[in-house]
DNA sequence: ATATATATGTCAACATGACTGACATAAATT
DNA sequence: AATTTATGTCAGTCATGTTGACATATATAT
């Protein structure tokens, strides 16, 4: 029924725009990511949703989990959105009980965010399946495809977000 | 300012969350998937803005002028969204002149659907600053790191989804 | 001390793109 | 003739992003 057929439809003969084979392979790529970031979400989108919670909180606690003592901003300049975006996920994640406020010891107009117990659970909870999918997909690999896949990721981030990225995830993933 | 500095705030000595070594790299990849999607899809929204589209938009468009005569259920089973979702944009694409429908020769009650001339060019507009990316990041990796990166992506496409996917992008990327 | 800048929070209005449920139409299939 | 399928559409809802304006507490600079 749903199945996909397409491939079997080209009777048309008019195969115009996939002709440019220079960067056909490019093209692949470009959707094989789709696919992978589609799949790779849609686990924690699942646990996500018994919660009433969303893809935003799941970014949200993850980055305070992994980070323990983030400020606002520093979530703002991860997460690339507004302070009113952040606003409401974070204050029903504080409301849940899952993340906790403490007032920065420095500048105390800050607010150090600390995942509670419960939310350390949910971060772990959320992030095993896609740990999961990871090791699966690696497990097919030769030993040094981490390493590889490893850079190509890092590599595709925009270069002045990269220094940031790498003293976030606590590794430099282009260096050996 | 918005400088990023709270891998000095752990001042906290609380690091619990962290200290699951077993997983490190893995929770590493999960985040360096997050960044490099990011930024992989802010090229084109920028893009997209112009013409008062969305990234659903830049999906349709891209879907079907790699798959010229795609129907919308096939559609719909690519893009895993409902059809009052794609027939919004669909719509908006039509009416602006990006796709064409065409009744369909042998099931009369299909659209098929096919890029228009103005519609292939946006389709190439929106993949040449993510293929430029691609290319960018590739070139830094031995020229095996294709072969991996596009393996590796595969490998991460829900099993039940890799046959289709593997026929829709037209090679087998699991395979040498 | 006063002025200014910063970190955060909040209110209101809005846009996009998902969703469910219901129903309509035309064409194919049984 | 009845049913199924492919598609379209109306109506309402939700999650998550946006802009703009403003408030508060605190830090910093003059």
């Amino acid at each position: 029924m749903t199945d996909i057929n397409f491939l079997n439809n080209d009777d048309s003969g008019d195969a115009a725009s996939q002709s440019d084979r220079s960067g056909e392979a490019l093209v692949d790529l470009i959707e094989l990511l789709f696919f992978a970031y589609r799949d790779f979400t849609s686990d924690p989108d699942a646990i996500l949703a018994k919660y009433g919670f969303g893809r935003a909180h799941h970014r949200v606690i993850h980055f305070v989990d992994r980070n323990p003592g983030l400020t606002v901003a520093d979530l703002l300049d991860i997460l690339k959105i507004t302070k009113q975006s952040l606003g409401r996920v974070l204050k029903q994640l504080i409301e849940g009980g899952f993340i906790h406020q403490v007032t920065g010891p420095h500048d105390r107009r800050q607010r150090l965010l600390y995942a509670t117990a419960e939310g350390r659970a949910l971060a772990a909870r959320l992030s095993e399946p896609q740990s999961r999918r990871i090791r699966a997909a690696l497990a097919r690999l030769d030993p040094e495809a981490r390493q590889t896949v490893s850079r190509f990721l890092f590599a595709m981030i925009d270069p002045a977000e990269q220094p940031k990225v790498a003293r976030l995830v606590g590794k430099e993933p282009a260096v050996e």
